[in-house]
DNA sequence: CATACGTGGGG
DNA sequence: TCCCCAAGTAT
């Protein structure tokens, strides 16, 4: 008969293996009661939100450095949290973080229930079940992209995501245990974020490869199955880029809803299936002989760039003039601060 | 329940 | 080059 899957062995992994991340305390710094700070379980967990690892440890250590506490966050002012974010993209997660910030210095802290924490701002399933469990040693299953992977393979579960979704649920639940359960939270992440990957999974060393079907079956690597994704379509725009004399530049606030809410960005028509022509105001605007290519989630842009230089005594309803000693490419999502780039070339090379 | 929502790295 | 994907949530 074949072994059972026992949290445990997967435990006794995670002992020597867990990797060193600055939002983690170790196996065996929680084994002598030393438990991580709400707050920063918080913040990484949202941050880690369909998101790398490696692309969340800066701006994690950088947020920690600028707020080192929940009140402190609550208490900063909205573009300043949003400059911060730019570059980590899903915006709507840093405008979520600041709504949770305040609910919880409100409420006096963060509460350690799924119920309570899946009732904040951009806390969902997930992150309600990796809180509760990391930071308070609750027994509640986390359920991410991870977790699907290890166990649509170890059960050999064919039915496709998102269909599979409860029955990957079950298994997992089945397998939590009662004890050390924020160690087993992320030591089944670590998992599969370290031996069972998408696409070559190291079934060799990993400490469930006796219980694990899939790989007796030899196909492990190709679950989790998932529905085909729909292709994305090419839109089209323009970016206005202009500097004032005094080197100032034009710049929008986006609406706080839809893509790149609350970011500051370059006005311009909205991204369709043609370029519409409709500047901000009435300038010597000179085309840039280069596009701006970026990929969204669910699109691909070409983006012009169009570049003018500004009297001093200009004004435009609705926009903003960013003072030269307070503007930063970084404060921008990417898409715009590729658009800077060219533009910038371009400036410069029109002074030459 | 399906879709909108960013970005950078890897195969 | 291009597609896949990463500690999902909101609507």
């Amino acid at each position: 008969m074949r072994d059972t899957a026992k949290a445990s062995d997967l435990l006794d992994w995670y002992d020597t293996h867990a990797r060193t991340l600055p939002w983690r305390t170790s196996p065996s710094d929680r084994a002598a009661g030393i438990m991580p700070d709400p707050y920063a379980v918080w913040l990484s967990e949202i941050m880690l939100q369909q998101t790398t690892v490696a692309a969340v440890k800066s701006y994690f250590t950088r947020f920690l450095l600028l707020w080192p506490t929940v009140e402190a966050l609550a208490a900063a002012r909205d573009e300043d949290v949003m400059a911060e974010w730019a570059g980590l993209g899903y915006y709507a997660r840093a405008r979520n973080l600041l709504k949770c910030a305040r609910a919880v210095t409100e409420l006096g802290g963060f509460p350690q229930t799924r119920a309570e924490l899946e009732a904040l701002p951009g806390i969902g399933p997930y992150t309600s079940a990796a809180i509760s469990s990391i930071a308070y040693d609750h027994p509640e299953t986390v359920l991410d992209g991870n977790v699907e992977r290890v166990m649509s393979r170890l059960y050999t579960v064919l039915e496709p995501l998102p269909d599979s979704k409860e029955t990957l649920r079950a298994h997992a639940a089945g397998l939590t245990p009662d004890q050390r359960a924020g160690d087993y939270a992320q030591a089944v992440m670590d998992l599969g974020a370290t031996l069972c990957t998408p696409k070559s999974p190291a079934c060799g060393i990993c400490p469930w490869r006796a219980p694990c079907t899939a790989r007796a079956e030899g196909i492990a690597d190709t679950l989790p199955r998932k529905r085909p994704k729909a292709a994305k379509p090419t839109r089209l725009g323009i970016a206005y880029i202009a500097r004032r004399e005094d080197g100032a530049w034009l710049m929008e606030r986006r609406p706080d809803k839809g893509l790149l809410g609350g970011m500051l960005g370059w006005p311009g028509a909205a991204w369709g299936d043609e370029r519409v022509a409709a500047p901000p105001l009435e300038a010597d605007w000179q085309k840039v002989n280069a596009e701006a290519l970026h990929t969204f989630t669910h699109f691909h842009l070409r983006l012009d760039i169009h570049i003018a230089i500004l009297p001093q005594d200009v004004e435009i309803e609705g926009l903003e003039f960013v003072p030269k000693h307070s503007f930063s490419p970084k404060a921008l999502p990417t898409v715009m601060r590729k658009a800077f780039d060219l533009a910038q070339s371009a400036f410069n090379t029109a002074s030459q």
